[in-house]
DNA sequence: CCTACCGATCGGTAGG
DNA sequence: CCTACCGATCGGTAGG
């Protein structure tokens, strides 16, 4: 009879529970109104906690804006990736990843919409570390899609003379309107015209030989 | 001989030329980094007045952030609208009012992109008239391309069986990707890669009876 | 985690 | 258009 505790969940003090629940009303806010709207002085509002004792977790503005960014990359990778890549590879998780977001968007994870994506509009015509975030998690999603294309190919569930990276383009561009769009009008079936739009485009990228 | 003057640039009294020119730094700003980051502390120092001179032209923030998108929306309409609307009406027109935009993308129009991809992302979340101008500019472009797509189908250019608002929020979709990777990766490649697509899915939507 | 503070900047006002 | 202000809030520091 062992005395260990239970390893799943791991125990943790007070201090990382207020670490992780400043955390998630910065990611909140950030998806909301973006990382700039994001402010020592409010999140200490919110949690009821003094300004000093927000800022002694992160010691600087950068720092919380990339604890944030790094906090909203794990929800990503549980809510988004890790569903998605369930699917084989190949086309199935092309399709798999593609409907993984748009659930994502669906199941309102974040409620302003895909956090990656308001990253991505705050910080494109900017430099700096949230630039740069905002490029990287832009490539690696999109590269993400076009290895996915590029075994299809290979499998032959999608024809050879397509542009793997072009297709990525498509989809990827597609998802984002879908996002932006059932966050701005607050209408869930934006998800669904980009469903069908993904079927047709795949289907269109079918091999010749199974086309007709 | 009239002493009329030439009534075309019309003459404009030194305030005049103040609040214009205090309205084309707060578009390159709102572009760059959101209509969030406009201060009006910040507009007098890159112009070189007083904050209260800035302010006696507005005597309201919410005054000077809806007269910088109704600036904004000229410059879309010049930019864009003029031009695209060249086109005849029906397809023609789809093709040049994509073409319009993404030239407006290439031509750097706004320093940080287009002003209203800018809007939508920055305000989708929220409620207010900020937000309220967003949706509108996206319904009116959308509803336009939706519009030259039912007109290019009862003119027999694009095939009637099309879901015409479907096929405005795919062409959207890609515009709008081009305008955010465009300028996160500072790569006018992207643009092009918007071009192929639109051909491609226009191709697609050809009347059956031309297809093959 | 707290109180108490700093200089800078915010939107806005008074009065010219 | 200006100077001179206002209270509120910003990020950050000192010292506990």
């Amino acid at each position: 009879m062992s005395t260990t505790p239970d390893p799943d969940p791991p125990r943790r003090s007070d201090g990382e529970r207020t670490h992780a629940a400043i955390l998630d009303a910065a990611m909140a806010i950030a998806s909301v109104e973006g990382l700039g709207s994001l402010t020592i002085g409010r999140l200490a509002r919110e949690l009821d906690i003094s300004k000093s004792g927000v800022f002694a977790h992160f010691r600087s503005k950068q720092r919380l804006q990339q604890e944030t960014v790094a906090a909203a990359g794990e929800v990503f990778e549980r809510e988004v990736l890790a569903p998605g890549m369930q699917a084989p590879a190949g086309l199935g998780r092309v399709e798999g990843l593609c409907e993984a977001y748009l659930s994502y968007v669906d199941r309102g994870v974040f409620p302003g919409g895909c956090f990656f994506a308001q990253l991505i509009a705050e910080f494109d015509a900017t430099d700096g570390p949230l630039h740069e975030a905002a490029a990287e998690g832009q490539s690696d999603w999109a590269g993400l899609l076009q290895t996915e294309i590029e075994t299809a190919q290979s499998q032959g569930e999608i024809d050879a003379e397509v542009d793997a990276d072009q297709l990525a383009f498509e989809l990827d561009a597609l998802l984002e309107m879908a996002n932006f769009l059932a966050t701005l009008h607050r209408d869930p079936d934006v998800t669904e015209r980009a469903r069908t739009a993904i079927r047709q485009r795949l289907a269109t990228a079918a091999p010749a030989s199974i086309r007709h």
